[in-house]
DNA sequence: GCCAACGTTGGC
DNA sequence: GCCAACGTTGGC
């Protein structure tokens, strides 16, 4: 099989995790947990290191693209899982066969003018975007190389 | 805060 | 397997 480089977005609210807060921290650098959608975790699984990642800012004002990350470390058992005090314990979840992962991400760089949803919506090229689907919610979702070079000529 | 769209759960 | 009820996501 060869090795392709493969693009990704993820989403996060800011009021939890913000692309400030991946700059902030050590190494710029975060472990993506939390995520309990058997897609968005099958996505996660796929990815390798050196994937290209669009950080996205979800339920913020104004939803956008707010910069660039690449995937450091694939897919491991999320510890949050089994964590009772934590807001994404998974009762079922056995710790022999886990069934939630996460990886790690690290800043590649912060955009300087965000490339906000409106914007992306009005990109006839993007038209096709995960993101831009009507109902999407997926919180990792796969970006194609054209909508990658398309949106970084944005910036 | 509202609510449409979606995913999951569980009764049958 | 169907589908109603429920919880969540996320734009607005």
């Amino acid at each position: 099989m060869p090795k392709e480089t493969k693009y990704w977005l993820m989403k996060s609210e800011p009021s939890s995790f913000s692309i400030d807060d991946l700059r902030a921290a050590p190494r710029q650098m975060t472990y993506w947990d939390g995520v309990r959608n058997y897609q968005a975790r099958n996505f996660m699984r796929d990815m390798a290191i050196g994937d290209h990642v669009l950080f996205y800012h979800s339920n913020a004002n104004p939803p956008a693209i707010v910069g660039i990350a690449k995937v450091v470390k694939t897919a491991y058992p999320d510890p949050t899982q089994f964590d009772k005090k934590d807001s994404h314990y998974d009762p079922d979840s056995e710790p022999s066969r886990p069934r939630w992962d996460m990886v790690d991400i690290k800043l590649v760089r912060k955009l300087s003018h965000p490339l906000t949803l409106d914007h992306l919506k009005k990109e006839h090229k993007l038209k096709g975007m995960v993101l831009l689907q009507k109902g999407s919610r997926l919180s990792v979702q796969p970006v194609t190389p054209q909508e990658w070079a398309h949106i970084l000529s944005l910036g």
